[in-house]
DNA sequence: TAATGTGAACGCCTTCACAGCA
DNA sequence: TGCTGTGAAGGCGTTCACATTA
């Protein structure tokens, strides 16, 4: 191939592929050093040495043969891919425990994640702060998120609230969900031919009913 | 999710299928009707009716040709495998906002899952109640767990405590793991032969820097 | 020599197509 | 007739094996 730039659409990614690039990042920040090989990524995040060296290879050659890969550029690399190079705007809907925990949370450890606003319906929750950002009632939401240039939305609001929600800020142009609520958002497939919309749900039931799955098989097994 | 040695049961069950139970289980408890067709299943979960079918039939003919599933038997049946017949034991750890919304919804939704107790370094919560469980020191954490028959463990922790403590856990006969924190367990596979211990990781950062991915990619092919 | 980058083989799931049965 | 149950086909992702190169 030739060297130079590697063209970033050249193939299809999988998408497990993405989904362990966080891991990757994550153990090249955490360890800072000069050099790392495939097989030391490995251990570091779980996978196997051929599996991160194809991940990386998706995006070009970033390793030298022989040596491995430079931490610094690979990190740096990762976050371009992810697109971390650019301020994430997400906004926050529900002030809850949960709402509160993934507030600090993030504020706390991703400085490529900017939460631009909390929504509440709660009055009372209304004018308070959350790791730095305040809390609004859910008068003008529509204005608000256009006005901010909210990219993404963090649902951990009841499991009734979540798919109204959803189709409002869909209607303003918001194309990323996370939801924590219990339901299968179904949303209009993005609005004349925009953008498509993603959605990750994170469902502590189907986890811990799954687990308990797992736990119970075990124990009958080793009979 | 955590791979597992998998049982000898009568055929491989896919672990993409026993996550699709509790989706179904869901909605057949929602429904509550007489009978629901594959097709119709398919539509209250997001999956395809060939794909509802092939993951029933992995444990049996519940259907009946050209009629559907009976609702309410077939719930039933999906409680049994997935274990939920029996009351799952749970110990909650971190009683910190995560901690307390986590013990709030599984009171309120889960009548299958149980938490037994709640753990916290914190001397100022000790003696607190959270939904309805007093949140306990860690003095005799080993004691409480083994005595209260701790089946899995929900770790809300912070990152470097996750680990230790999941140490101490498998070693008095903690199978599973629902895992908060943003870090790798590794834990040693399992003492003497004993049945293995099943990792389930929920990690907002791969979520939402995942989300970051999708999202900006649509942006650059619409263009 | 050591470790990357990659076609090929493999295995797991999903989708397809249809046989089987109330 | 209508919908389930299931072998076969297909697709996707991981693992293997090795050619490649600093």
């Amino acid at each position: 191939m030739a060297k130079g730039v590697v063209p970033r659409t050249a193939r299809r990614i999988p998408d497990a592929t993405i989904r362990r690039l966080p891991a990757y990042l994550r153990a090249l920040e955490a360890e800072a050093g000069q050099r790392l090989t495939s097989a030391a990524l490995g251990v570091l995040t779980g996978f196997s040495s051929e599996q991160v060296r194809k991940d990386l290879a998706y995006f070009g050659a970033f390793g030298t043969r022989g040596v491995g890969y430079p931490a610094q550029d690979l990190a740096s690399e990762i976050r371009h891919i992810l697109g971390l190079d650019r301020e994430l705007k997400a906004a926050l809907f529900g002030a809850g425990h949960l709402g509160t925990a993934l507030a600090r949370y993030v504020a706390a450890t991703h400085r490529d994640v900017r939460i631009v606003a909390i929504f509440d319906p709660d009055p009372e929750k209304a004018g308070s702060e959350i790791a730095g950002t305040a809390v609004t009632s859910l008068v003008d939401l529509e204005g608000e998120v256009e006005r901010l240039g909210v990219a993404v939305a963090i649902l951990a609001v009841p499991e009734a609230a979540a798919e109204p929600l959803a189709r409002r800020l869909a209607a303003v142009g918001v194309r990323g969900f996370l939801n924590f609520a219990p339901v299968m958002l179904s949303l209009p497939p993005a609005l004349d031919g925009g953008p498509p919309i993603t959605i990750h749900n994170i469902d502590l039931s189907i986890e811990l009913q799954t687990l308990a799955y797992f736990v119970q098989v075990h124990e009958t097994a080793s009979v």
